[in-house]
DNA sequence: ATTTACAGGTTGTCCGACAACCTGAATATA
DNA sequence: TATATTCAGGTTGTCGGACAACCTGTAAAT
């Protein structure tokens, strides 16, 4: 028998089969009932007694899968009223970008360089699709910066929500999702890096040169330049990298 | 008490205090140990038992802790085995964008434009990346595409190993993901409208400059010509998604 | 009419039990 | 001796029952 254990190339086409344990499943049916709309965000899902029947499961099985749900933000369980669909799908990024730090620096490149693909590209289409609501809203949060720039944390917030606005103005729900990923896993590296220096002035002129770029591209997406969106928030995110790689090598050193 | 109910504004500074699970504790410790390289990639965890004891909680608490990072590609779980901190956190990224993206009902235009710009990009940078290794394995493709012209869903496989073979050059994992999902969702549309015409010899025509698109991007890729390779990847991704949108309104019809 | 008390339902947590499975060592076999 | 088989212990996956904490709407008490 030690000729068959010699023998060389088993099969090549064997696919590894998985084996999916139940729990996975009712995950995966009850998202698929949310992207169908047949579960609407806000919406009660029927109690945990009942929802073990229809699966024909244990309630320790289906409670693993609503957690699991209920950790990533999708479904959000309160203690005597039951469970719902998460209604703002911001949560979901919340969660995110407070495990964002698990990644190595080595990937923050990639995922810096991935940014800047992503968010130069919804510039430009957001020139062109941008209602005037969108635009207000922009204009809102960059104000909503300038009248923080001495609370690093609060103004943050309002960056945040600025390139998450210009990303949601292209309607383009993949896209949207994408910057929000990349945005929440750097945010979390971005907090880091303020909480490290006090805020000094030089912190200061760094968010009123922010404000500037902020908006250049608003301007750009209002005159439906989408080229020139595009340079902006180029540019934008270039000088954003930049200062965030400082920061990391500062503190790495 | 009707004066009682209209009181303008209560408290502006209220922060909504949300009642932390065990389970949810539980994660955050896990993560943290993680985070701080405490258990490293492909470690194994103590026994549920035994974490048990050590948290202080019973066992369903603590498996809805670890199934639920087992879900979001933190850890790995294997029957009769133990509990494993996953080797790559990059599944973390993977599993997460998948969650997202399968939340909300994909459109098919949003898919042909994410694709558009994720691919001329990976083009773009593969051409100043690629090694000789990687463009002798894309050339092997080209060959295995010209090999089965008459065999369609082969070919499609080596179209697909073509641009995953692109995305992969750019040695940017997560660009590497992203190109591979939005391929994954749209093959399913491009197998279905493979199998609905009988292989015509329209088909054979449209697989033949396939090919030449293949090869022209290759060229600029052999020669390192980032923006002719973008250029020539955009070309074939365009022809290749009005080809796709031709399809499906050929059968929606 | 307002307040209080209560009953029913719901999620959060714990416990014990069994099935399916893997590993490694002891045993049986050539 | 070398290989194959068996088996015992440990581990995850699933189930059912139980109780605590909690919320809501209704009925009773003031």
């Amino acid at each position: 028998m030690t000729v068959k254990s010699a023998r060389p190339e088993p099969l090549q086409e064997v696919s590894p089969i998985r084996r999916t344990s139940l729990s996975d499943k009712i995950i995966e049916q009850i998202i698929d009932l949310i992207s169908r709309n047949i579960l609407q965000p806000g919406e009660r899902l029927p109690s945990e007694k009942d929802l073990c029947k229809r699966f024909g499961v244990g309630r320790a099985t289906l409670r693993e899968a609503l957690r699991s749900l209920a950790v990533m933000g999708i479904l959000d369980g309160r203690v005597g009223e039951g469970t719902f669909v998460s209604h703002n799908n911001q949560r979901y990024l919340e969660r995110n970008l407070q495990w964002g730090l698990l990644l190595d620096p080595k990937k923050v490149e990639d995922l810096l360089e991935t940014r800047l693909m992503l968010e130069t590209r919804t510039a430009f289409s957001a020139a062109r699709k941008a209602t005037p609501a969108d635009l207000e809203a922009m204009e809102a949060t960059i104000q909503g910066m300038e009248s923080s720039v001495d609370r690093p944390e609060q103004y943050l917030r309002f960056d945040l929500e600025f390139h998450l606005l210009v990303a949601q103005a292209t309607q383009n729900t993949i896209l949207h999702h994408l910057v929000s990923m990349t945005r929440g896993y750097l945010q979390a590296w971005i907090e880091e890096s303020l909480v490290s220096p006090p805020s000094g002035p030089e912190d200061r002129h760094r968010a009123q040169s922010s404000i500037r770029e902020h908006r250049a591209i608003l301007e750009a997406l209002q005159s439906g330049r989408a080229e020139q969106a595009r340079q902006a928030m180029k540019a934008h995110i270039l000088s954003s990298s930049a200062d965030l790689h400082r920061h990391l090598q500062q503190t790495s050193a």
